[in-house]
DNA sequence: GCGCCGCCTTGATCCATGTCAAGTCGATCC
DNA sequence: GGATCGACTTGACATGGATCAAGGCGGCGC
């Protein structure tokens, strides 16, 4: 009999490709074997929703791989996508049963799951899953806050560079040199408008933009070459 | 010998104002006392910084009294406002010993303090002060989110309608009745303009828009009356 | 009272980005 | 291969909000 992917995982926590960045990171053996004995998979294929706005919501979770966006709609169709999350970031809120925004799966997506009410139980007695978590809620906050600056100040093309810039560091590519850089974008650019606040057709125009100023190249309209990174960086030297 | 209103609070947390809000709200008795052993208080007068990008903050505070502002800078000098702190708002970041922002006083405040370090041991120790502090991070992480709906997607009416709207929610005025309410922004024009992602000449025009449209009246340019609070919520029926 | 200074309002004009409308390109299916 | 479809690009034009510029108004010091 064939495992499943989903199963193949779920038997060894210690491989997990996001094993020290997701919600176990600060945890201990004792603790890490607990989150391990709670924790079920499951997998979102690509452009379901994992959660609606105002549904229940009774589970908590880790993106093991894949990309996720969370958004929020308002009633004549206008929406804003308020993040993008990548493997290890984290789904959910403790104390909290419903949910605030939309959770769609951009990608075929692998969760690590936790019901919320254990979940919160080992909030209580695991002081290493409690700070990750406080920190996670932290850090969350901090982008936001980024991220409210560049959609209150900061003009297309500025939008469209910091994007890029926030998927090279995500992709945490080994090199350290100026290296040409090559990307996949986890965004289709009706998403990427939709993270940017800004329109399908302004984004593709400063894409085009940035192209014919030589400052990337498109294998294809998602695949990105980046020659320097510097000189891309360089664009943002009036925004940050 | 007079006692200065710093020190007249300082005898009293029974009495505090935000008591019931703040980081102690979840606090049974021993917790409330300890955190009242550790507090003092911090007067920071209107204009003046409380904490610069970058800085070392070796505090972390509740708003007691008076309005702060959260803000991002470019280095060519766009600004945007990340957040308004109100009475009872939380300010500061535990595990971190650095500020990500700037916080500057808008108005006189009185700000309820402890040092970083001993209020992060009583974090571990005391479940209610932990789980309102959860709380607190999930809650402004929500509200940065719904934030950048309003900063990606809304117009410049429903951008100063939100405000108005969100100011009067804060008011926590008794009335429950459609009556007219009265309030005062806390906010000057430019520093509106910054929260919402707007020019300062934008937000004037679009108050007088508002005003001729009878959905409010300008006593003063800073106090406003609301004739009707479901007329002028209508304006979102729309968006949100 | 008068002058000064911040803060706010209003008007005229401009421009970055949105909107509307055709394409183009690549993948998939027959 | 060609039809079809979705995702992307490009062009022409419209417009909401920015920019530039000129007052108005209220508070404060003298």
């Amino acid at each position: 009999m064939k495992i499943s992917r989903s199963e193949d995982l779920r038997l060894d926590c210690q491989h997990c490709p996001v094993r020290h960045r997701a919600i176990c990171a600060a945890s201990d053996d004792e603790e890490f074997d607990k989150l391990n004995a709670m924790k079920f998979y499951k997998s979102v294929p690509a452009g379901q929703a994992v959660a609606l706005r105002g549904e229940k919501l009774d589970v908590v979770a880790s993106i093991v791989s894949g990309v996720a966006t969370l958004s929020k709609t308002t009633v004549d169709g206008r929406m804003q996508i308020t993040g993008m999350l990548l493997p290890s970031d984290f789904i959910g809120r403790p104390g909290r049963d419903s949910c605030e925004h939309d959770i769609s799966a951009v990608t075929d997506l692998t969760l690590c799951c936790f019901r919320r009410r254990p979940f919160e139980d080992l909030v209580e007695s695991a002081s290493g899953i409690r700070k990750r978590l406080l920190d996670i809620a932290f850090d969350e906050l901090d982008a936001a806050r980024n991220w409210m600056l560049l959609l209150g100040c900061l003009t297309a093309r500025e939008k469209i560079v910091s994007f890029l810039m926030l998927v090279v560091r995500r992709s945490a590519l080994p090199e350290d040199a100026d290296q040409p850089v090559r990307i996949d974008l986890p965004l289709s650019r009706e998403a990427m408008a939709s993270y940017l606040g800004l329109t399908i057709e302004t984004v593709s125009r400063q894409m085009s933009s940035l192209r014919k100023d030589g400052l990337i190249e498109l294998e294809t309209a998602r695949r990105v070459i980046i020659p320097d990174t510097s000189r891309l960086e360089a664009e943002l030297e009036n925004a940050e």
